[in-house]
DNA sequence: CGAATCACCTGATCGC
DNA sequence: TGCGATCAGGTGATTC
């Protein structure tokens, strides 16, 4: 089965399907946690800060899923596995780390198994260690131009697909965002930021923005153990046109696909569309 | 400073 | 059938 991890769409979907979720008036009555660390520590105020807590609000900050009240807001990393849904009555899953208990008598349970994820409290100044020093999102047309973007990659040696991975230079693309960007824009994986023209940026951009509205718009993409908020059913999987594709036919030339490590990551590409 | 590498973790998959 | 090795990847720490 394809796979894909929660990059920005994907969490956007998951946002968005726990806004629909929780309506208007939704209130924390209890926090219920199963254990006292994902990859990093999950605080013990946690529980008492949000307990009794109206939700007012869901957003999204990079990958980030952030929880609104008015005491505090819980600040959310689905990490490579992580997942949100409205629990059955008595229902609990292996990997269940944290259950909402809502005052109407619903459950929302945080689930992720391989606990890359992450839990913790975002004060109202709104500033915390994983959040600070983000880019810019990429959906933000006055943000993310190109002449930030330029000027980001001069003189860099990396590969461009390091460069739009960093959270740094710009926030939500992962490694099949980022393969499926460079691809549209015809441009190899390899290539060092640093010599990339401006149009060619230009067009990564793009690219990047198109691929990831074109997810978002099909409700994000989706792996095995990956639920829509609300586990839902027949969520869209979104299709690939190189990741995960590496020695299957190019959907542009037929080209037989090429792969490798790039930035880390196994990476795929096609050798003829993409220079 | 930039760039590369590793650690974290579980489940899926592969080879024998 | 079973079992060990390998791989996947976001983030943050470490190393060079």
């Amino acid at each position: 089965m394809l796979v894909a991890m929660p990059e920005l769409p994907e969490v956007e979907t998951v946002r968005a399907g726990l806004k629909r979720l929780i309506g208007r008036e939704a209130v924390i009555e209890r926090v219920e946690l199963t254990r006292p660390d994902l990859r990093r520590r999950i605080p013990i105020s946690l529980a008492k800060r949000l307990s009794g807590q109206r939700i007012t609000g869901i957003r999204r900050r990079a990958k980030y899923l952030i929880i609104d009240t008015p005491s505090a807001s819980l600040l959310c990393h689905l990490g490579m596995t992580g997942s949100w849904r409205l629990a059955a009555p008595g229902e609990e899953l292996a990997h269940d780390h944290c259950y909402l208990h809502l005052a109407d008598g619903r459950r929302l349970a945080f689930r992720d198994p391989r606990r890359f994820g992450m839990l913790d409290l975002l004060e109202p100044d709104g500033h915390h260690p994983s959040l600070d020093g983000l880019g810019p999102e990429p959906l933000d047309e006055r943000a993310f131009t190109v002449d930030y973007l330029a000027a980001t990659c001069r003189k860099r040696k990396a590969p461009i697909k390091a460069l739009i991975m960093d959270q740094r230079v710009v926030v939500g693309i992962g490694n099949i965002y980022a393969q499926e960007s460079l691809f549209r824009a015809g441009i190899r994986p390899r290539v060092a930021a640093g010599s990339m023209s401006r149009p060619r940026l230009t067009r990564l951009i793009e690219e990047a923005r198109a691929v990831l509205r074109d997810a978002i718009a099909a409700g994000g993409s989706t792996i095995s153990d990956f639920r829509h908020a609300g586990g839902g059913s027949g969520y869209f999987q979104h299709r690939f046109q190189v990741y995960d594709r590496k020695g299957q036919p190019c959907a542009r030339c037929a080209t037989k696909l090429v792969g490798g490590v790039v930035a880390g990551r196994g990476t795929t590409w096609c050798p003829r569309c993409q220079k």
